[in-house]
DNA sequence: ATGAAAGCGCTAACAC
DNA sequence: GTGTTAGCGCTTTCAT
């Protein structure tokens, strides 16, 4: 890589100190009273030179680093990548850029990666938090890092968040399901002590009960994070045989397109012999042959509203902690409408 | 943000000089004949004062920062997202953070990406690049940064490259759809002058001139970069409405879910009336009530291929340019057997 | 109106 | 065996 031109390869240039060229370059030109030809010359000879300021010496100097970083759970997830360019893009717009690590829903990777950000010197960090990693995220806060949790979060952690209301739209959808004349309404969940997940199932539940209906136990199937395809096949094989339930409610939108692979292969007719709703989108439920009727969170707004409250905390040193609900709506499609 | 701990609080903590604790927290004790006592006793503090190396102090003494820029067309696009994540992985195992951005398909976008990322002092650069930037790519040369074009690439540029054969690839694709029974074969493309694309259309013209059949001009649709849904939706109705093709093969993943939606409304029947191939894999594939046949690229090599070429080029400044040819297969499945 | 110089945190050649 | 110091590129205070 040959040599950057620097700001006193100018200054040789030209013929004069550092400090002038690094006032003009910065448009602080006014308060140093620099002359007019003095400006003039340094700006054409950075030009001619096509000199390119060096940030990390910059970085340096300052402690600031005008990046961010974004650890999601798993970046080739649809989900997370959408939310990824909406936050690549709207920091962008505030001069920050993006770094990013994948944490694959493992608490060893997400200390790892956590650890380079900040020995990267990130100005601050928004993360979709993997399970048990709440002391990580302790830590980090302890060390003054301003960070923004995104999607998931924990109760007992005061941190800036934001979130949908999972509770309410796990509840929506059940009650849409009973609405629409489903009674035993199934749901595929994750096993995961994370509050998203519990609160999800959590209102599932709670909409049973309100609607009196008596779940039994194996109308929930928990899966492992760590599951294999033949695992999650099976459990699923295993729930549906019993045939004790006509509707099933996917807490995420890779549980849902797993389980629309075995719904398929067992031919059972949505929506009338039994009705599905997932969390999030997917191209595959435009596709799949009764569309997939959906909880649609505003990507958007998670997104922008993540990175407007991570910068705003970098700035005001001010420890005003923000949760932030976004909003999230039912879509209704195809297959939770019984005929 | 708290101040953080340098090697400086460490040197005044234990009573020693800033040299001997970087020697230390760098295992470079033997070489500057550290005792042994002393080195435990800064390792000790090192750990109970919580040291974090500050990387970008090293990045400045270096002029190395152990970061790769990435930019790729779209982050939310699972083609690249996926992409993303192998490289992610690769870089990370070899002790580089990846710094990302989408360009959108856009040149400006595009300039602007490179410049931050540039200023940031990434080591190397990995870009799908959009069209007309061949003379972003050349300056980046000039200077010097090492850089690896993935999926995309400037034949009269020489540059490092990772891509698959994109003439191969159409061409056998197209070929199956003869072999199947398929005559008057159609091909919704991007109206483009990337190289990948034109390889692309160039293996599918050609190989229909191979088997003695006459292409009209209407069998080949080439859809703008920046269409509104509308626009594509008409132009594709248009093209159907005459009737003149009996299958199709699309360039991209992008324009065959687009499609799909069309062909779904045009209630066409796949793949008796009518066959299809895509580039690339989608959920929406899967889903979709005949199963697309596909040209799947290998990514795991794409992507871990581009930055193993990267590193190689950052650590041999010996400037060998490197054009690797990554395999791809045709999945065949039912959208493409006419019964 | 311009320059000299300190300092951000780290490394490494050199001195003692 | 340990300390001193220059320097990476930049900003900014203080002289002049």
């Amino acid at each position: 890589m040959k040599k950057a031109v620097s700001l006193k390869d100018i200054a040789n240039n030209v013929g004069v100190s550092t400090a002038l060229v690094s006032y003009v370059l910065n448009g602080k030109e006014k308060e140093a009273r620099v002359s007019k030809q003095m400006a003039a010359k340094i700006r054409r000879a950075a030009k001619e030179m096509n000199y390119q300021p060096n940030l990390i010496a910059r970085s340096l100097k300052y402690g600031k680093t005008k990046t961010i970083g974004l650890i999601v759970a798993d970046i080739s997830n649809p989900f997370f990548s959408s939310i990824a360019r909406i936050i690549e893009n709207k920091a962008k717009e505030n001069g920050y850029t993006v770094v990013f690590g994948s944490s694959d829903e493992q608490l060893d990777k997400s200390a790892d990666l956590l650890n380079a950000l900040i020995n990267r010197q990130v100005d601050g960090l928004i993360v979709t938090p993997v399970e048990n990693s709440e002391e990580q995220i302790r830590e980090i806060q302890e060390k003054g890092i301003p960070v923004v949790l995104i999607d998931r979060y924990f109760p007992k952690l005061n941190t800036n968040a934001v979130f949908i209301n999972n509770y309410q739209s796990a509840y929506n959808a059940t009650q849409h399901l009973i609405d629409n004349g489903y009674k035993k309404i199934g749901m595929v969940a994750y096993q995961s002590s994370l509050e998203h997940m519990k609160q999800r199932v959590k209102g599932y539940e709670k909409c049973l009960k309100d609607n009196g209906i008596n779940a039994s136990k194996d109308w929930l199937l928990k899966i492992n994070y760590n599951h294999t395809e033949t695992d999650f096949r099976d459990s699923l094989n295993a729930m549906l045989e019993k045939n004790t339930i006509d509707s099933l409610l996917f807490a995420t939108v890779s549980l849902a397109v797993k389980s629309l692979h075995v719904i398929n292969s067992r031919k059972i007719k949505i929506p009338d012999d039994f009705g599905l709703i997932s969390f999030d989108e997917s191209d595959a439920f435009d596709f799949f042959y009764s569309p997939l009727t959906f909880i649609k969170q505003n990507l958007q707004q998670l997104g922008s509203q993540s990175v407007q409250l991570l910068i705003d905390s970098i700035n005001n040193n001010t420890t005003v902690i923000k949760k932030i609900e976004v909003p999230s709506t039912l879509v209704v499609r195809d297959s939770s409408k019984k005929k």
